[in-house]
Parts: C-alpha cells; structure tokens; sequence
DNA sequence: TATGAATGAGCCTTCATTCAT
DNA sequence: GATGAATGAAGGCTCATTCAT
C-alpha cells in the first residue's frame, strides 16, 4: 500500500461526489470513477464506505480549526479574534464550496457525526470558539454573566445556518459579505454595556 | 382509501422509527411495525418511502409555523414577539422530543428538504422571523440598517444549533432554560443603540 | 413467512444444485432458479447461503439415521441389524443420488461439517453403529476385545468409500449389490471366532 | 522460471494454509504472505490457485504411494504387506498433520479432485491396495472368492474414516495405535477360512 | 525474476415496492 | 381496504489475476 497520494485523490473524489448526490445516494463505484481509478482500489485504502466520509469529514474540520486557531491567535483582542474567526470560517467555505456543500448538507446524518466517531473535531471548534469567549468575558469585553456555552452555540449555529442557505441558494452572492453583519450583530449581542 | 386516521398513525410512527434510526438506516417495515399495520397498507396512503419524509416535515412544519405565527400575533411588540417566539421553538421541540431529533438531526439530508420538496415550508418559519425583525426596524426599536435576511438566518440558526445539541447531548437539561439567554443575546445584538 | 413448503423447495433445490457444482461453485441465485422462485425469497426462509447448507445436511442426515434405527430395531440380533443396516445405507443413497452426491463428495467441507454445526447429525450415525457393535460384543458374537469405536469408524469409512467409488464412477452399477460383501467382510472381521 | 525451490515452498505453504483454512477459505495472498514471497510471484509458478492445489495432491500423494510401494515390496507375505502398509499410512498423516488435514478433510471438494485432475494419483493407491489383495487370492491365504474391488475400497474407506476422526478429534491420541487393530479386523474379514 | 498496487468481474444480501389473496 | 409473501434490482465488498516497475 504505497501511494500516498491516493488517499487524498479518493477523499478529494468522495468530496465532489457527496456534495453532488449526497453520501447514501452516492455510489462507491462513482467516487472511483470520479478519482479515475477502480472501485476496488479504494478498499486498498479504506476498510468501507462509512471509513471514507468519517476520514473525510475529520480530515477536513481538524485542517479547518487548525488554520482558524493559528489566525486568530494573532489578533490583539476578543473581538478582534471573533471577527477574523467569522471571516475565515465564511471565506474558507467559500473557497472551497464542494466542502462547504458536504460540511453544511451532508454530514449532518445524525449518529454518524455530531454524534460518533467525529465528535471530537466537532467540539474541537466549539472550543475555539468558547475559549474566545471566555476570554472576552474574563477580559471584561464581554458580558460579564454572558453564558458562554449558550452563546458559542448560537455563533456556530448562526454562520452554519448563513452558510447552508448561501449553499442551498446556489452561492448566488460572496458568503465573505456576510461576515461582518453576521460579526457585528453577534458581537454587539455579547458585549458588555457601557463599551 | 377510507381510513382518515391511517395516513397520521404511519406519520406518527415514521417520526419514531425516524428519530432511532434516521431515514435511510429505517426500513419501511420498521414504520409499518411501528404502526401496528402490514407493509403493504402504508402504499395505500403514501407511494414512497421518500413521501412519508417528506410529508412528516412539511405537516409538522407547517404545524409548527402556524402555531408560532398566532402566538405571536398576542405580543405588544417585535422584541416580545421574538422572545416569545425563542421560547415556543424550544418548548414546543421540548414537548416533542422524537419530532426535534428528527427535525434537528435527520431532516438535514439536503437536496431532501431545504431544498425541493420541503423548502415552502421552511421559508415560511423563515418569513416569519423576517417579518418580526423588519416590523421592528420599521417601528424604530431594532437597528435602522439591520441586514433582516442575514439577521433571520442567524436566529434560526442558532436556535437551531442550540436545540440540536440538547437532542444530541440526550436531552439532559431543560431546553426551554436556553430562551431566555439565546433571546437576550439576540435582541442585545439587533436592538438599536440609544434604546 | 407462511408457505410452510418453502423451506423443503429450497433445500431440495439445494441439492439439487450443490450435487451439481459443489458448495462453493453454487450461487444462491442458481438455487432459487431451480427452485423457481426470486432469489430474495430464500432469504425469507434462511438467513444465509450457509445455514442452507447445514440445515440441508442436518435435516437430511437426521431423517436417514432415524430410519436407519427404526429399521434395525426389528433384526432379531447384532449381525442382523449389520446386515440391515449396510444394505439399508446403500439402498437409500442409491435412491436419492443427489443427496448422495452432496452427503459423499460436497459436504466434506472440513469445518463445516463434521466438525461445527453438524456434529451432533454425524455422531448420531456413529452412536448407532457403536451401540450394534457393542451389543454384539455384549451377546457374545462379537469380539470380545473388539475394539469398539475403531471398529465403528471402519464400517462408517467403508460403506463412504464405496459409495463414494459409486458417486464419482457415474453410478453405472447397482449400489445395493455392495452391500452384501460389504456385509461379509465386516461381519467376518469382527465375529468372535470359534462361532 | 529460475528458482527451482520455489514451487515446492508454495506448496509447502499451501498445505499449511489449506490446513488452517480450506481451500475456500485461503486466499492466494495468504499462501504468498506464508510463503514469504508476494502474491504476484505465485503466477510465475501457477497459473491458477486450483492448479496449486492439484499440483499440491498429486505430488503428496504420488509421493506417499511411492513410498508405502516401496516400503511393502520388502514385506514376505500380502498380510504382512497389509499390516505394513496401514501402519504406514497412519504413522505418515501422523507425522505430517498439515498434510493429513489437508488431505482427510479439505481435498474432498467433489469434481476437483476424485474425480478429475487427481484421480489418477488416487486411483494408483487404490491399485497398490487391490495388488496386494489379488496377490493374497492368487496366494490361497485371502478368500478365494473376495471381491477385491470392494474390499480395496472399504480398506482405504476404514483408513481414511479414521484418520478423519483422528484430525477432527485434534489429535488428542496416537494415530499409529489404529494401525494394529485396523489391520486385524480387516485382515480377518478377508481371509480364507481355515488358516 | 520479483513485486504488490491495481483491476473489475462477480456474488451475497437487502429492502422498496408489488400484487394475489 | 388490508395483508405480507414474493420480487428482483442494486450495491458494498472480495479476491483471483494482471502488469508496470
């Protein structure tokens, strides 16, 4: 089992082809034919069907909050890091819409994901998130009884929902113009008065 | 085709077997179990597996939508019209846990339901956060310049978000505690300054 | 799951084909063409290609050991029962070719047979050769020091093998025609002497 | 083709995952991986996995005659070449497992090897058997009138029974120790009256 | 010669749907 | 209308065989 490209073209094919037809409407004969090899090829790589979209969807979120935690980290504040967290997540999606269509469409098949064997790169972004938050909080930027959990909730919740209907209106617009409203309102949302 | 009750009993059973196992890990037979009736009988009243899916949201959704529209109506004005609706969405799914897994966690198949057949009935939950919002831009309590399209997408994503992971962490606190804050956190961010 | 015929359709179409080309050279679809029906079918009755195979073997080998003990059971002493019980053995594999063929030349499957599911249908047969023998040994026309089980394994292997020779040489001769010198030989090989 | 050792390390290979496994159940991988060499290289050799096998018996078992041939031309009389060839029998499956394995219990598989591509090795023991018998008629010590057809075929048959028995038993006891009174019952059975 | 990644035909099994009763 | 046995198309996965290196 050598080529170690073929992984990543397989993934890569799997991508197209979810976000095309979903994954249970999807073949795996079509993602070979996509990545232009023989289906049997893709069980040199990976033991079943379910193994390539559970690879898939790790792959890709562990890379998504790993860029977003490496560039906020160079912002100076709170804020400043919740508003460049809502641009990458938007303008990252954006870059690479067949992701987007199978992060925000397909992957949501209960069980097998917020739920199972990708929960943790899930949590691992709500704990980017959180962990912002609470130093906003601890900062005094935020609000000082702000329920933290609750909120990082709603800021995933709010830029998934923007992005699922930018995907589902057939990305008619730039998703990047929604950031700063979205940024905006959610933060006037958690700061504290008088700031 | 004469019992009037049937099509309902298969609905009912379908949200259940739905909400355990998700659409495509459920069985025809398993719903017709469920309903205490024979396979063949649910062709009687549906004339695929797909139109009980989507015949369940739209009935549920629409219920739901029309509940919301005239709860609301009673309210003074849009921020207690928006906490009170903030408070209907978590108790209502509260109330009908087997309806929000579905909902939440299996409904998301895309091409399924946000968009073809289901997406009349999510725009009109969409419309009517949408109403709400620019009723309240227009009477001068929420922000002149608010974008209300973004705005409403935000909402019920977060809504949405908060709700899909009560469901997905079991269910082990009141969802209905999430009301207040989510509406707090919302109104604080679209609410106009100087109010 | 009525028809309550079914199952012995299957089985018998079973032999039908496994004589034919082997186990492992058999697909179920070739089973249920023989048995006209659709290849889902057979699933409604046996849960897999397998557990045809053993209940195949289980059912036919306990029918054939049952009749065999019935039959002995009204030979006035050991030799006779022997005697009965050779030609018996022959005369019903030549009657039932194919179930010959399957019992002789296909279910020799290591594993799978003697060994595992089948065990208890195959020690059946040997219990009842045994137990002649030792009657025999008992009443004083057999050996006294015969050596019991050997002996049975002998006669077991003796009656296999010929009519194995008889399965694969096309069966051009009558079977049952074995059944007297094999008879004599045994006979004589395990009469005390002096009688 | 070079490497002369080679065919007979992927028989001796084979033999060892043909006894582990069956036939059915090996995979050609399996044999390269015992073998130690890659899969790829058995087709430089063999040019089916079902060549492999047939090869595999007919040179085990030519090689097994020849010797018990050899062995028994030694003996003084057809009883003692009787006794000498059982005891070599047993003590030769007994001294290689792998091979009694893979011969008593997986090269049963109908078509291929009884009939077929091996039945000429097979038949070339059941010839050495009936040479020894027809020798012992022709010499007045076996009954004048025995039916050394049959008789040769119940030989093997109790032989073969018995060392089955002694492989699915897992060889929890010496085989030889079959050799003495297998021989006495059998050359009992077939002996002329009188002697 | 040796390798082992790649191939793709083939098969067991599932399950939505039909239809005779 | 109601039933549920029967259907058969479809697809995930295996593995003998090939072939470029």
């Amino acid at each position: 089992m050598r080529d170690p490209d073929k992984p990543q073209q397989i993934i890569d094919a799997a991508v197209r082809v979810f976000a095309r037809n979903g994954f249970y409407n999807s073949r795996v004969s079509d993602i070979a034919r996509e990545a232009g090899i023989a289906s049997g090829t893709i069980y040199l790589y990976f033991k079943t069907k379910d193994e390539i979209l559970v690879t898939l969807f790790r792959e890709k979120m562990a890379g998504f909050v790993g860029v977003l935690r490496k560039e906020i980290a160079g912002e100076p504040d709170p804020p400043a890091k919740l508003r460049r967290l809502v641009r990458l997540h938007f303008e990252t999606l954006e870059a690479h819409p067949d992701m987007a269509e199978v992060v925000q469409v397909e992957l949501r098949q209960g069980q097998k994901f917020f739920r199972g064997a990708s929960a943790h790169e899930i949590s691992a972004y709500f704990d980017l998130i959180g962990s912002v938050l609470q130093e906003g909080v601890e900062a005094g930027v935020f609000r000082r009884d702000l329920p933290v959990k609750v909120a990082t909730k709603m800021l995933f919740g709010a830029m998934d929902q923007v992005t699922t209907s930018w995907v589902l209106g057939k990305r008619g617009y730039r998703l990047a113009d929604a950031a700063e409203p979205v940024a905006n309102i959610f933060l006037k949302g958690v700061t504290r008065d008088g700031i």
